[in-house]
DNA sequence: CTGCTTTCTTAACTTAAGTGAACGAGTTAT
DNA sequence: ATAACTCGTTCACTTAAGTTAAGAAAGCAG
Protein backbone atom coordinates (compact mmCIF):
# COMPACT_ATOMS: atom_id res chain seq x y z
CA UNK A 1 0.00 0.00 0.00
CA UNK A 2 3.04 2.65 0.65
CA UNK A 3 4.49 1.69 -2.47
CA UNK A 4 1.18 3.09 -4.02
CA UNK A 5 2.45 6.65 -2.48
CA UNK A 6 5.50 6.18 -3.71
CA UNK A 7 4.90 5.28 -7.30
CA UNK A 8 2.50 8.30 -7.32
CA UNK A 9 5.19 10.51 -5.70
CA UNK A 10 8.09 9.00 -8.13
CA UNK A 11 5.22 10.20 -11.35
CA UNK A 12 6.84 14.07 -10.12
CA UNK A 13 10.51 13.80 -8.48
CA UNK A 14 12.97 10.76 -7.79
CA UNK A 15 12.97 9.42 -4.39
CA UNK A 16 15.49 7.90 -2.34
CA UNK A 17 14.91 4.93 -0.07
CA UNK A 18 15.91 7.11 2.80
CA UNK A 19 13.52 9.78 1.74
CA UNK A 20 11.00 6.89 1.38
CA UNK A 21 11.99 6.12 5.33
CA UNK A 22 11.70 9.90 6.18
CA UNK A 23 7.89 9.30 4.51
CA UNK A 24 6.96 6.17 6.55
CA UNK A 25 8.52 7.68 9.93
CA UNK A 26 5.67 10.30 10.04
CA UNK A 27 3.21 7.76 10.23
CA UNK A 28 0.71 8.99 8.18
CA UNK A 29 -1.04 5.75 6.63
CA UNK A 30 -4.77 5.57 8.06
CA UNK A 31 -7.44 2.99 7.70
CA UNK A 32 -11.69 3.98 7.96
CA UNK A 33 -14.61 2.44 7.61
CA UNK A 34 -16.96 3.32 5.11
CA UNK A 35 -19.05 6.13 6.84
CA UNK A 36 -16.17 6.99 9.06
CA UNK A 37 -16.33 11.13 9.13
CA UNK A 38 -12.84 12.41 8.75
CA UNK A 39 -14.02 15.94 9.47
CA UNK A 40 -16.93 17.49 11.05
CA UNK A 41 -18.62 20.85 9.97
CA UNK A 42 -17.75 23.28 12.69
CA UNK A 43 -14.37 21.77 13.89
CA UNK A 44 -11.36 23.27 13.69
CA UNK A 45 -8.51 20.84 11.52
CA UNK A 46 -4.83 20.95 9.93
CA UNK A 47 -5.40 17.60 8.47
CA UNK A 48 -4.94 16.74 5.42
CA UNK A 49 -5.78 13.52 3.01
CA UNK A 50 -4.55 11.32 0.01
CA UNK A 51 -6.74 8.97 -0.99
CA UNK A 52 -4.53 5.26 -2.12
CA UNK A 53 -7.67 3.20 -1.52
CA UNK A 54 -11.47 4.13 -1.34
CA UNK A 55 -13.01 7.02 -1.51
CA UNK A 56 -14.12 10.25 0.05
CA UNK A 57 -16.21 13.11 -0.51
CA UNK A 58 -17.00 16.68 0.79
CA UNK A 59 -20.34 18.22 2.00
CA UNK A 60 -22.00 20.98 3.61
CA UNK A 61 -25.34 20.91 4.88
CA UNK A 62 -27.71 23.45 4.15
CA UNK A 63 -30.85 23.78 4.91
CA UNK A 64 -30.83 20.16 6.80
CA UNK A 65 -29.71 18.55 3.74
CA UNK A 66 -26.26 17.15 2.53
CA UNK A 67 -24.78 19.04 -0.80
CA UNK A 68 -22.38 16.49 -1.52
CA UNK A 69 -19.45 19.06 -3.74
CA UNK A 70 -16.67 16.77 -4.38
CA UNK A 71 -15.31 13.28 -4.26
CA UNK A 72 -11.92 12.00 -3.91
CA UNK A 73 -10.50 8.55 -5.21
CA UNK A 74 -7.54 6.57 -5.57
CA UNK A 75 -4.53 9.46 -6.16
CA UNK A 76 -6.43 12.17 -5.33
CA UNK A 77 -5.61 14.32 -2.32
CA UNK A 78 -8.04 17.37 -0.48
CA UNK A 79 -7.01 19.40 2.15
CA UNK A 80 -10.26 20.92 3.66
CA UNK A 81 -10.21 25.06 3.13
CA UNK A 82 -10.08 24.94 7.12
CA UNK A 83 -6.50 24.15 6.90
CA UNK A 84 -5.56 27.32 5.76
CA UNK A 85 -7.86 29.95 6.43
CA UNK A 86 -8.11 28.56 10.44
CA UNK A 87 -12.06 29.20 11.31
CA UNK A 88 -14.49 26.17 12.13
CA UNK A 89 -15.13 23.89 9.12
CA UNK A 90 -17.81 24.88 6.74
CA UNK A 91 -17.84 21.50 5.45
CA UNK A 92 -17.52 17.78 6.41
CA UNK A 93 -15.68 14.95 5.03
CA UNK A 94 -16.31 10.94 5.07
CA UNK A 95 -15.76 8.03 3.78
CA UNK A 96 -17.92 6.81 1.11
CA UNK A 97 -15.95 3.21 1.26
CA UNK A 98 -13.99 1.35 3.07
CA UNK A 99 -10.74 3.26 2.48
CA UNK A 100 -6.44 4.02 3.02
CA UNK A 101 -5.74 7.33 3.24
CA UNK A 102 -2.62 9.29 4.42
CA UNK A 103 -3.63 11.74 7.03
CA UNK A 104 -0.84 14.81 7.09
CA UNK A 105 -0.84 18.34 8.60
CA UNK A 106 1.60 21.47 7.71
CA UNK A 107 3.94 20.53 10.16
CA UNK A 108 5.06 17.15 9.06
CA UNK A 109 4.77 19.27 5.54
CA UNK A 110 7.33 21.60 7.04
CA UNK A 111 9.43 19.00 8.22
CA UNK A 112 9.59 17.44 5.04
CA UNK A 113 10.53 20.11 3.17
CA UNK A 114 13.48 21.13 5.54
CA UNK A 115 15.05 17.62 5.13
CA UNK A 116 14.01 17.52 1.17
CA UNK A 117 13.88 20.44 -0.63
CA UNK A 118 12.60 19.07 -3.33
CA UNK A 119 9.09 17.77 -1.92
CA UNK A 120 8.56 21.32 -1.82
CA UNK A 121 9.21 21.83 -5.41
CA UNK A 122 6.70 18.32 -6.11
CA UNK A 123 4.21 19.95 -4.11
CA UNK A 124 4.01 23.52 -5.72
CA UNK A 125 4.12 21.32 -9.18
CA UNK A 126 1.13 19.43 -8.06
CA UNK A 127 -0.72 22.58 -6.32
CA UNK A 128 -0.26 24.12 -9.94
CA UNK A 129 -1.75 21.13 -11.92
CA UNK A 130 -4.59 20.72 -9.40
CA UNK A 131 -5.25 24.28 -9.72
CA UNK A 132 -5.52 24.12 -14.09
CA UNK A 133 -7.55 21.19 -13.54
CA UNK A 134 -9.97 22.44 -11.19
CA UNK A 135 -10.12 25.56 -13.29
CA UNK A 136 -11.06 23.66 -16.20
CA UNK A 137 -13.71 21.49 -14.57
CA UNK A 138 -15.21 24.44 -12.96
CA UNK A 139 -15.40 26.28 -16.63
CA UNK A 140 -17.17 23.03 -17.97
CA UNK A 141 -19.58 23.07 -15.21
CA UNK A 142 -20.73 26.57 -16.06
CA UNK A 143 -20.76 26.23 -19.27
CA UNK A 144 -22.68 23.25 -19.74
CA UNK A 145 -26.55 21.29 -18.83
CA UNK A 146 -26.87 18.90 -15.83
CA UNK A 147 -27.60 16.76 -18.36
CA UNK A 148 -24.21 17.34 -20.56
CA UNK A 149 -22.59 17.26 -16.79
CA UNK A 150 -24.09 14.03 -15.87
CA UNK A 151 -22.83 12.97 -19.69
CA UNK A 152 -19.63 14.02 -19.44
CA UNK A 153 -18.73 12.49 -15.98
CA UNK A 154 -20.21 8.90 -17.51
CA UNK A 155 -17.33 9.48 -19.71
CA UNK A 156 -14.48 10.83 -17.64
CA UNK A 157 -15.37 8.75 -14.53
CA UNK A 158 -17.80 6.02 -15.35
CA UNK A 159 -16.77 4.11 -11.71
CA UNK A 160 -18.29 7.08 -9.67
CA UNK A 161 -21.34 6.80 -11.02
CA UNK A 162 -21.02 2.85 -9.75
CA UNK A 163 -19.54 3.53 -6.33
CA UNK A 164 -21.57 6.43 -5.21
CA UNK A 165 -25.05 6.89 -4.11
CA UNK A 166 -27.43 8.64 -6.71
CA UNK A 167 -28.89 11.70 -4.23
CA UNK A 168 -24.69 12.46 -3.34
CA UNK A 169 -23.92 12.67 -7.42
CA UNK A 170 -27.30 15.05 -7.67
CA UNK A 171 -25.68 17.85 -5.87
CA UNK A 172 -22.40 16.81 -7.06
CA UNK A 173 -23.82 17.68 -10.64
CA UNK A 174 -25.80 21.03 -9.27
CA UNK A 175 -29.26 19.33 -8.89
CA UNK A 176 -31.66 17.23 -6.69
CA UNK A 177 -31.69 13.94 -7.22
CA UNK A 178 -34.98 13.81 -8.19
CA UNK A 179 -34.33 15.92 -11.20
CA UNK A 180 -31.03 13.46 -11.75
CA UNK A 181 -33.59 10.97 -11.80
CA UNK A 182 -35.41 11.98 -14.29
CA UNK A 183 -32.72 13.34 -16.14
CA UNK A 184 -31.34 9.85 -16.94
CA UNK A 185 -35.09 8.23 -17.81
CA UNK A 186 -34.73 11.27 -20.42
CA UNK A 187 -31.41 10.11 -21.84
CA UNK A 188 -32.44 6.31 -21.72
CA UNK A 189 -36.12 7.58 -23.75
CA UNK A 190 -33.77 9.43 -26.07
CA UNK A 191 -31.63 6.42 -26.97
CA UNK A 192 -34.52 4.17 -27.60
CA UNK A 193 -36.38 6.84 -29.95
CA UNK B 1 3.79 49.92 -10.33
CA UNK B 2 6.31 47.60 -10.19
CA UNK B 3 5.53 48.53 -5.90
CA UNK B 4 2.42 47.02 -6.60
CA UNK B 5 3.94 43.78 -7.44
CA UNK B 6 6.74 43.97 -4.43
CA UNK B 7 4.39 45.20 -2.14
CA UNK B 8 2.08 41.89 -2.93
CA UNK B 9 5.12 39.16 -2.63
CA UNK B 10 6.23 41.24 0.71
CA UNK B 11 2.60 40.00 2.02
CA UNK B 12 3.88 36.00 1.76
CA UNK B 13 7.68 36.24 1.37
CA UNK B 14 10.14 39.68 2.63
CA UNK B 15 11.75 41.23 -0.23
CA UNK B 16 15.71 42.39 -0.48
CA UNK B 17 16.14 45.47 -2.83
CA UNK B 18 18.57 42.28 -5.38
CA UNK B 19 15.41 40.61 -5.19
CA UNK B 20 13.42 43.11 -6.44
CA UNK B 21 15.70 43.93 -9.53
CA UNK B 22 15.99 40.23 -10.12
CA UNK B 23 12.43 40.46 -11.28
CA UNK B 24 12.64 43.94 -12.84
CA UNK B 25 15.33 42.26 -14.91
CA UNK B 26 13.31 39.78 -16.39
CA UNK B 27 11.19 42.53 -18.06
CA UNK B 28 7.96 41.65 -17.27
CA UNK B 29 6.12 44.69 -16.77
CA UNK B 30 3.61 45.02 -20.07
CA UNK B 31 0.72 47.30 -20.94
CA UNK B 32 -2.29 46.47 -22.91
CA UNK B 33 -5.31 48.20 -23.81
CA UNK B 34 -8.84 47.52 -23.47
CA UNK B 35 -9.83 44.36 -26.04
CA UNK B 36 -6.45 43.24 -26.45
CA UNK B 37 -5.97 39.75 -27.37
CA UNK B 38 -3.75 37.83 -24.63
CA UNK B 39 -4.53 34.42 -25.54
CA UNK B 40 -6.31 32.78 -28.59
CA UNK B 41 -8.54 29.49 -29.24
CA UNK B 42 -6.18 27.03 -30.45
CA UNK B 43 -2.82 28.87 -29.88
CA UNK B 44 -0.06 27.27 -28.31
CA UNK B 45 0.91 29.68 -25.04
CA UNK B 46 3.72 29.60 -22.17
CA UNK B 47 2.81 32.76 -20.86
CA UNK B 48 1.23 33.39 -17.39
CA UNK B 49 -0.50 36.56 -16.29
CA UNK B 50 -0.56 38.78 -13.34
CA UNK B 51 -2.70 42.24 -12.87
CA UNK B 52 -1.34 44.72 -11.36
CA UNK B 53 -4.16 47.35 -12.92
CA UNK B 54 -7.13 46.75 -14.65
CA UNK B 55 -9.28 43.24 -16.29
CA UNK B 56 -8.83 40.59 -17.96
CA UNK B 57 -11.15 37.96 -18.93
CA UNK B 58 -10.78 34.03 -19.93
CA UNK B 59 -13.59 32.86 -22.19
CA UNK B 60 -14.63 30.01 -24.19
CA UNK B 61 -16.38 29.76 -27.85
CA UNK B 62 -19.17 27.37 -27.76
CA UNK B 63 -21.20 27.11 -30.65
CA UNK B 64 -20.73 30.47 -32.25
CA UNK B 65 -21.32 32.46 -28.98
CA UNK B 66 -18.59 33.36 -26.08
CA UNK B 67 -18.71 32.04 -22.33
CA UNK B 68 -17.16 34.10 -20.12
CA UNK B 69 -15.54 31.51 -17.29
CA UNK B 70 -13.78 33.94 -15.51
CA UNK B 71 -12.27 37.72 -14.53
CA UNK B 72 -9.15 39.00 -13.10
CA UNK B 73 -8.46 41.66 -11.75
CA UNK B 74 -5.82 43.83 -9.42
CA UNK B 75 -3.70 41.64 -7.50
CA UNK B 76 -5.04 38.02 -8.86
CA UNK B 77 -3.05 35.83 -11.51
CA UNK B 78 -3.85 33.16 -13.96
CA UNK B 79 -2.18 30.46 -15.94
CA UNK B 80 -3.87 28.98 -18.93
CA UNK B 81 -4.06 25.26 -18.91
CA UNK B 82 -2.28 24.97 -22.41
CA UNK B 83 0.71 26.27 -20.55
CA UNK B 84 0.90 23.01 -18.63
CA UNK B 85 -0.74 20.84 -21.05
CA UNK B 86 1.33 21.81 -23.52
CA UNK B 87 -1.96 21.75 -26.16
CA UNK B 88 -3.63 24.34 -28.37
CA UNK B 89 -5.17 26.63 -25.93
CA UNK B 90 -9.21 25.64 -25.66
CA UNK B 91 -10.28 29.27 -24.07
CA UNK B 92 -9.33 32.31 -25.12
CA UNK B 93 -7.83 35.23 -22.96
CA UNK B 94 -8.38 39.35 -23.71
CA UNK B 95 -8.69 42.70 -21.67
CA UNK B 96 -11.48 43.72 -20.57
CA UNK B 97 -10.55 47.64 -19.58
CA UNK B 98 -6.63 48.70 -20.19
CA UNK B 99 -4.84 46.97 -18.13
CA UNK B 100 -0.68 46.72 -16.92
CA UNK B 101 0.10 43.43 -16.50
CA UNK B 102 2.94 40.87 -15.78
CA UNK B 103 3.97 38.31 -18.14
CA UNK B 104 5.61 35.22 -17.30
CA UNK B 105 6.77 31.98 -18.44
CA UNK B 106 7.79 28.66 -17.08
CA UNK B 107 11.69 29.14 -17.84
CA UNK B 108 11.58 32.83 -15.95
CA UNK B 109 10.12 30.94 -13.05
CA UNK B 110 12.75 28.21 -13.29
CA UNK B 111 15.74 31.01 -13.33
CA UNK B 112 14.18 32.92 -10.40
CA UNK B 113 13.39 29.78 -8.24
CA UNK B 114 17.21 28.84 -8.63
CA UNK B 115 18.50 31.92 -7.54
CA UNK B 116 15.98 32.57 -4.87
CA UNK B 117 14.77 29.25 -3.46
CA UNK B 118 12.17 31.56 -1.30
CA UNK B 119 10.18 32.01 -4.71
CA UNK B 120 9.33 29.03 -4.74
CA UNK B 121 7.92 28.85 -1.30
CA UNK B 122 5.48 31.60 -1.95
CA UNK B 123 4.45 30.29 -5.27
CA UNK B 124 3.86 27.01 -3.50
CA UNK B 125 1.65 28.54 -0.91
CA UNK B 126 -0.11 30.81 -3.40
CA UNK B 127 -1.09 28.09 -5.91
CA UNK B 128 -2.41 26.18 -2.20
CA UNK B 129 -4.21 29.06 -1.63
CA UNK B 130 -5.63 29.58 -4.86
CA UNK B 131 -6.54 25.77 -4.99
CA UNK B 132 -8.37 25.94 -1.51
CA UNK B 133 -9.81 29.72 -2.72
CA UNK B 134 -11.49 27.86 -5.83
CA UNK B 135 -12.46 24.72 -4.33
CA UNK B 136 -14.94 27.32 -1.93
CA UNK B 137 -16.17 29.02 -4.63
CA UNK B 138 -16.92 25.98 -6.92
CA UNK B 139 -18.82 24.72 -3.85
CA UNK B 140 -20.55 27.71 -3.68
CA UNK B 141 -21.62 27.75 -7.14
CA UNK B 142 -22.91 24.37 -7.28
CA UNK B 143 -24.92 24.60 -3.66
CA UNK B 144 -26.66 27.99 -5.07
CA UNK B 145 -29.29 29.48 -7.56
CA UNK B 146 -28.20 31.58 -10.72
CA UNK B 147 -30.14 33.94 -8.30
CA UNK B 148 -28.33 33.56 -5.06
CA UNK B 149 -24.89 33.49 -7.51
CA UNK B 150 -25.89 36.67 -8.86
CA UNK B 151 -26.65 38.11 -5.21
CA UNK B 152 -23.62 36.72 -3.78
CA UNK B 153 -21.61 38.44 -6.34
CA UNK B 154 -22.92 41.95 -5.98
CA UNK B 155 -21.91 41.10 -2.24
CA UNK B 156 -18.12 39.66 -2.74
CA UNK B 157 -17.26 41.72 -5.83
CA UNK B 158 -19.77 44.61 -6.67
CA UNK B 159 -17.09 45.92 -8.79
CA UNK B 160 -17.12 43.12 -11.17
CA UNK B 161 -21.06 44.19 -12.01
CA UNK B 162 -19.93 48.07 -13.04
CA UNK B 163 -17.00 47.49 -14.63
CA UNK B 164 -18.02 43.99 -16.79
CA UNK B 165 -20.83 44.02 -19.65
CA UNK B 166 -23.70 42.06 -18.18
CA UNK B 167 -23.83 39.48 -21.54
CA UNK B 168 -20.26 38.71 -20.22
CA UNK B 169 -21.37 38.38 -16.73
CA UNK B 170 -24.29 35.92 -17.27
CA UNK B 171 -21.74 32.89 -18.50
CA UNK B 172 -19.91 33.56 -15.82
CA UNK B 173 -22.60 33.40 -13.69
CA UNK B 174 -23.95 29.89 -16.04
CA UNK B 175 -26.58 31.19 -17.73
CA UNK B 176 -27.61 33.36 -20.57
CA UNK B 177 -27.68 36.99 -20.85
CA UNK B 178 -31.63 36.98 -20.89
CA UNK B 179 -31.98 35.27 -17.89
CA UNK B 180 -29.67 37.63 -16.02
CA UNK B 181 -31.89 40.51 -17.07
CA UNK B 182 -34.71 38.98 -16.11
CA UNK B 183 -33.19 37.91 -12.74
CA UNK B 184 -32.22 41.96 -11.88
CA UNK B 185 -35.88 42.84 -12.52
CA UNK B 186 -36.95 40.03 -10.00
CA UNK B 187 -34.79 41.57 -7.35
CA UNK B 188 -36.24 44.50 -8.01
CA UNK B 189 -39.82 43.47 -7.76
CA UNK B 190 -38.81 41.84 -4.71
CA UNK B 191 -37.79 44.59 -3.02
CA UNK B 192 -40.50 47.20 -3.56
CA UNK B 193 -43.26 44.55 -2.54
C1' DC C 1 -36.91 -14.04 7.94
C1' DT C 2 -39.03 -9.82 9.13
C1' DG C 3 -39.31 -5.16 9.92
C1' DC C 4 -36.86 -0.76 9.51
C1' DT C 5 -34.30 2.53 7.13
C1' DT C 6 -32.13 4.36 3.30
C1' DT C 7 -32.12 5.12 -1.52
C1' DC C 8 -34.21 5.55 -5.92
C1' DT C 9 -38.06 6.38 -8.81
C1' DT C 10 -42.46 8.33 -10.40
C1' DA C 11 -45.95 11.77 -10.73
C1' DA C 12 -48.41 16.30 -10.58
C1' DC C 13 -47.60 20.88 -10.11
C1' DT C 14 -44.74 25.23 -9.66
C1' DT C 15 -41.01 28.05 -10.79
C1' DA C 16 -37.18 29.48 -13.33
C1' DA C 17 -34.06 29.17 -17.16
C1' DG C 18 -33.56 28.52 -22.41
C1' DT C 19 -35.01 30.18 -27.02
C1' DG C 20 -36.09 33.25 -30.71
C1' DA C 21 -37.47 37.61 -31.92
C1' DA C 22 -38.02 42.47 -31.50
C1' DC C 23 -37.03 47.11 -29.72
C1' DG C 24 -34.49 51.06 -28.05
C1' DA C 25 -30.28 53.31 -26.23
C1' DG C 26 -25.71 54.08 -26.88
C1' DT C 27 -21.51 53.65 -29.75
C1' DT C 28 -18.75 53.57 -33.88
C1' DA C 29 -17.95 54.16 -38.58
C1' DT C 30 -18.74 56.28 -42.93
C1' DA D 1 -25.81 63.23 -39.90
C1' DT D 2 -26.93 58.86 -40.77
C1' DA D 3 -26.31 54.11 -41.12
C1' DA D 4 -24.60 49.95 -38.85
C1' DC D 5 -23.54 47.60 -34.77
C1' DT D 6 -23.42 46.37 -29.94
C1' DC D 7 -25.66 45.78 -25.81
C1' DG D 8 -29.28 45.44 -22.62
C1' DT D 9 -34.04 44.64 -22.03
C1' DT D 10 -38.63 42.74 -22.82
C1' DC D 11 -42.05 39.37 -24.45
C1' DA D 12 -44.21 34.99 -25.66
C1' DC D 13 -43.32 30.43 -25.68
C1' DT D 14 -40.74 26.02 -24.63
C1' DT D 15 -38.11 23.15 -21.82
C1' DA D 16 -36.10 21.67 -17.73
C1' DA D 17 -35.32 21.91 -12.87
C1' DG D 18 -37.44 22.57 -8.01
C1' DT D 19 -41.04 20.99 -4.79
C1' DT D 20 -44.00 17.96 -2.47
C1' DA D 21 -45.63 13.61 -1.84
C1' DA D 22 -46.02 8.72 -2.38
C1' DG D 23 -44.50 4.32 -3.25
C1' DA D 24 -41.05 0.63 -4.88
C1' DA D 25 -36.54 -1.48 -4.25
C1' DA D 26 -32.48 -2.42 -1.93
C1' DG D 27 -29.68 -2.82 2.20
C1' DC D 28 -29.27 -3.65 7.24
C1' DA D 29 -30.39 -5.10 12.01
C1' DG D 30 -32.72 -7.66 15.22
Amino acid sequence: MKNLLFDFISKYIPLTEQEKDALVELDIFHAFKKGAVLLEEGQKSNKGYFVLKGCIRSFYVIDGDEKTTAFYTEMEGFTPPCVLNGKPSENSISCVEDSILTVSDPSMEGEIFQKFPKFETMCRILSEELLVQQQVDFDAFKTSSPEQRYLDLLEKRPDLIQRVPQYQLASFLGIKPQSLSRLRTRIVEKNKG
